[in-house]
DNA sequence: CAATGATATTTGTATATACAAACATAACCT
DNA sequence: AGGTTATGTTTGTATATACAAATATCATTG
């Protein structure tokens, strides 16, 4: 009677389950959290987060970028930007130097030599997903999702 | 001097964020930010998180559906659902049983009532990004990326 | 039918993120 | 030049989400 009963529920959820592939909400959030998590395996091998090591990337090759200019590229907010950095620093990887209103965030040598490691796990990550989506596949989706948030900021 | 500096850094960066925007990544989540920012207000209306008003929906839809199968269908881990559901319990819009381990979600007559305003909020919310990007792309770029994650899920 | 394995659910804990507010400093304008 | 506004940063707080472990029940097989 239980199987029967989920049966059901299959059949009927199918038609409730095509709306919610339609909508954008649903959508972007299913393929968020799948690409995050294949991005967390891939940048475990360093113990960052995919967040701390595009800031930490971000910081080696703009050394003394401020924070707003982070957030802004990394589209986060300043708030959230500040709190990686705080964790950064906590590993020895960046250190902020303040002058007047602005802070300056700059690579540790720690930091600067993780750089290679960094590459690789990037290329990993691209790797996994371009394996199973194809290359022009993968670049024109992400540019394509990029360019609808953007259309969104209003 | 500290506007040539962030130019500077502008024009460099330049370069650095067309490889962010061709990493799915950062652009689902950039997507998936922006686009659940525009459902939070649409929802906002009923006072609910748009993860709370499709739970909801679901429930209402299915009366007695179990945790995992919402979560199948959320696409959200089963722990993600029960705080979800003992969220909309403490508002009195769904209950729920338990018979031997299963447990069965219905909606209350509080919340069976609040399905026109959720679906009026819904319909707010589509026709907020239809009217920006087009019915056809939108949906086409929903399933896409829906797609996309079920690819991943490997 | 008892033991072992499978399944459903919940709880403890951790994390990333955001918003609003609090500061601090710079820019601007009269 | 001084007061007001704008900007950059951080902190307090809240939230959604996930993972791992704990529970509880069911199924299955020797």
């Amino acid at each position: 009677m239980y199987k029967y009963k989920v049966y059901y529920l299959c059949i009927d959820l199918k038609k409730l389950e095509n709306e919610y592939r339609k909508c954008l909400y649903f959508s972007a959030n299913a393929l968020a959290r799948k690409t995050e998590k294949l991005a967390q395996e891939s940048w475990s091998k360093v113990d960052l987060t995919p967040s701390h090591a595009y800031l930490l990337m971000l910081v080696i090759d703009q050394p003394g970028i401020q924070p707003t200019q982070i957030a802004t590229y990394l589209h986060l907010t300043p708030s959230t930007v500040t709190r990686l950095i705080l964790k950064l620093e906590s590993k020895k990887l960046v250190h902020r130097t303040m002058e007047g209103k602005m802070t300056n965030v700059y690579p540790t040598t720690k930091g600067s030599n993780l750089l290679p490691k960094l590459h690789a796990c990037q290329q990993e990550f691209f790797a996994n997903y371009v394996k199973i989506l194809g290359e022009n596949e993968s670049t024109r989706l992400a540019l394509q999702m990029v360019n609808v948030a953007d259309k969104l900021k209003g």
